[in-house]
RNA sequence: GGCGGGGUGGCAGAGUGGUUAUGCAGCGGCCUGCAAAGCCGUGUACGCCGGUUCGAUUCCGACUCCCGCCUCCA
């Protein structure tokens, strides 16, 4: 069985079947108007991880990720850079595409924008509208009336009595009640928008993702995921819309991601304190980044600083270094009965533990590293292979030259030629020379290891 | 204030009613011209206080501290 962490507040559904068959999965995305951070880059992997593993069990996956592409911080971020809102969300879209890339992340089945999907949205609202669960108020904006939901916080365990009594509830004339959502809002001068029964308007946020699981996936499905910070309001709203529209249990498990942190606090656009994918990359590998991730559980919150990151990044080069000058067979068939992997199947088969499952990995490494057992190397780069890890060529993973500013101070000739230098002072018994050249090229990051084989290098 | 999630060895981070997580760092040794890598050895870690138990880091209760949501946010 596969245990999933229901974060529905009082789930009954705990363990998914392992029968052969499909699995529908959808993941709400990302609002294009800026570049991924750091914890946008944790949902892209974890999902990504998700699905991978799916696969590996023999699941057809059909995984949707969406892309809002109409907001309001987009309308805003459009002004301020005076460009068009498709100019910026393109530009970001195809940011992100190269992020996710660059992560190992695969692409998902289906990565529809918001925008292609206005009429589901509109057909979805006047469905609302009739069943007498969303209203038009006096300034021309559809709300939802939370009240007439019956089960309204049954996902983030909240009530309406509790809500109301919260802190910062807004209080809007134009809603009958406070906590009421907007579904439809009503075209401003200068904004995008587009025709509807309520009159010229854009859609809130929450409808996208309910039109947009409806399109895809239909009216119920298997996994809704997204990080923590969308569990309240915005998963508990697509319930209220979608199972109001179809009046039947909308998804059955509910999977959110913890928070990466920077210095004990939420990694965020409005605190400010975030770190972008793309600068991150300018100081570590991709595949660094992507094992940092997952060297955590994904509900655990994961605090990000530049020491975790070395830290992860040494991990990771012990694995390389025990597959280095190696070949392996690219497509080996796991044997999940073999005890390591039987290991890792119940780490991954106990909600995605993929801490458990990478230390299955250590594990392996260890035993190449004093036996040499070939069978071993395969099963690690196999088992990395479904974690997304492990797959480049161990000698350019420990070369890889990070792209930075400062001006490369060796280049491969330059290297080699130097190990040769060092090689020769070394058969003549010029020891102090040939310290002297390791020394060099230490400075400049780059590491010397003779063995009987030779010397070979790689990078700190 | 309401709801939810946490406090694990120097750091990161799993997990468990009694048996080694794992990684990084450290220390000692082997190897090496010396290193590096690797190997061997090495840590009386589970917020505090009670309770249950033969036995609790793990279960129960109180306390305390931290974080998140209740406003856009992955």
């Amino acid at each position: 069985m596969l245990k999933i962490h229901n974060s529905l507040v009082r789930a009954k559904q705990k363990f998914f079947p392992l029968t052969p068959g499909s699995v529908k999965i959808y993941v709400c995305g990302m609002t294009v108007y800026d570049y991924c951070h750091l914890g946008h880059a944790r949902v892209l992997v974890v999902f990504d991880t998700v699905v991978r593993w799916f696969k590996a069990l023999g699941f057809n996956v059909t995984y949707v990720r969406n892309i809002t592409d109409i907001d309001d911080k987009i309308i805003q971020r459009a002004l301020e850079n005076n460009e068009s809102i498709e100019t910026l969300t393109d530009r970001f879209i195809r940011a992100m595409e190269e992020d996710a890339a660059e992560l190992g992340v695969a692409q998902p089945s289906h990565e529809p924008r918001a925008t292609d999907y206005v009429e589901n949205m509109i057909a979805m609202i006047n469905t609302l509208v009739d069943k007498e669960l969303a209203y038009t108020a006096s300034n021309g904006d559809v709300y939802y009336a939370v009240h007439r939901f019956p089960n309204y916080g049954k996902l983030s365990g909240k009530s309406l009595d509790d809500l109301r009594a919260g802190e910062r509830v807004e209080i809007d004339l134009h809603k009958i009640d406070p906590l009421d959502f907007v579904l439809w809002k009503s075209a401003k001068p200068g904004e995008p928008s587009w025709e509807s029964p309520w009159g010229k308007g854009r859609p809130g946020w929450h409808i996208e993702c309910s039109a947009m699981c409806e399109h895809y996936l239909g009216d119920h499905f298997d996994i809704h995921g997204g990080g923590q910070d969308l569990q309240f309001p915005h998963h508990e709203n697509e319930i209220a819309q979608s199972e109001g529209a179809h009046d039947h249990p909308f998804v059955n498990y509910w999977m959110h991601n913890g928070f990466v942190r920077v210095d004990s606090e939420k990694m965020s656009k409005s605190l400010g304190n975030f770190f972008t994918v793309r600068d991150i990359l300018k100081r570590y590998q991709p595949e660094v980044v992507r094992f940092f991730i997952l060297r955590a559980h994904y509900r655990s919150p994961l605090n990000y600083s530049d020491e975790h990151l070395k830290d992860a990044k040494h991990a990771l080069d012990r694995l390389y270094t025990a597959l280095k000058g190696i070949e392996v067979l690219d497509s080996v068939t796991i044997d999940w009965n073999n005890g390591q992997a039987q290991t890792f199947l119940t780490a991954m088969n106990d909600d995605f533990n993929t801490a458990e499952a990478v230390a299955v990995l250590f594990d392996l490494a260890s035993d190449i590293n004093k036996t040499g057992s070939t069978q071993n190397i395969s099963l690690l780069k196999a088992l990395g292979g479904v974690l997304g890890l492990l797959q480049q060529n161990p000698q350019d993973y420990l070369q890889y030259n990070i792209v930075t500013d400062d001006p490369v101070l060796f280049l491969q000739e330059d290297i080699e030629r130097m190990i040769q230098q060092r090689i020769n002072a070394r058969k003549n018994g010029y020891y102090a020379e040939a310290d002297s050249i390791r020394k060099q090229l230490l400075d400049a990051g780059i590491i010397l290891e003779d063995s009987t084989q030779g010397t070979t290098w790689r990078r700190q």
